[in-house]
DNA sequence: AAGGTGACTAACA
DNA sequence: ATGTTAGCCACCT
């Protein structure tokens, strides 16, 4: 496993319930600024029983931009969000600005 | 080893 | 405000 996979994962493992962080940010913190789409394609990679909680992670205007796969969908982001207590809108998108975590 | 790809972003028209 | 275009760069084949 590459290091910046590993760091992203670590970093995404700690997000604390409730609270959510951009694509961006997450590659920033992993290394990598300009990365976000690597992030994406990391969680993307995930196992669909992972306990990891990657549905914290969405883009950086606070906009649910999932590509429905196979196991996931927008939908099921939002029911995962809205049970850590985040409100989420009905067009996916929410106060990121508000709920983003900082490390 | 080299090239294609995209759960992103920011800049433009 | 909404739609397009063009960089991005680690991962996968």
């Amino acid at each position: 496993m590459s290091n910046f996979k590993q760091r992203v994962i670590d970093f995404v493992t700690i997000i604390p319930k409730g609270k959510v962080v951009s694509y961006g940010q997450v590659a920033a913190v992993a290394g990598s600024p300009r990365a976000s789409r690597q992030v994406g394609r990391i969680l993307m990679g995930l196992d669909p029983n992972t306990k990891i909680p990657w549905w914290r992670v969405i883009n950086n205007q606070g906009i649910i931009s999932i590509k429905g796969n196979w196991t996931v969908t927008k939908e099921s982001q939002a029911i995962l969000l809205r049970g850590d207590g985040v409100k989420v809108n009905e067009n996916l998108t929410l106060d990121i600005e508000h709920y983003r975590f900082r490390s």
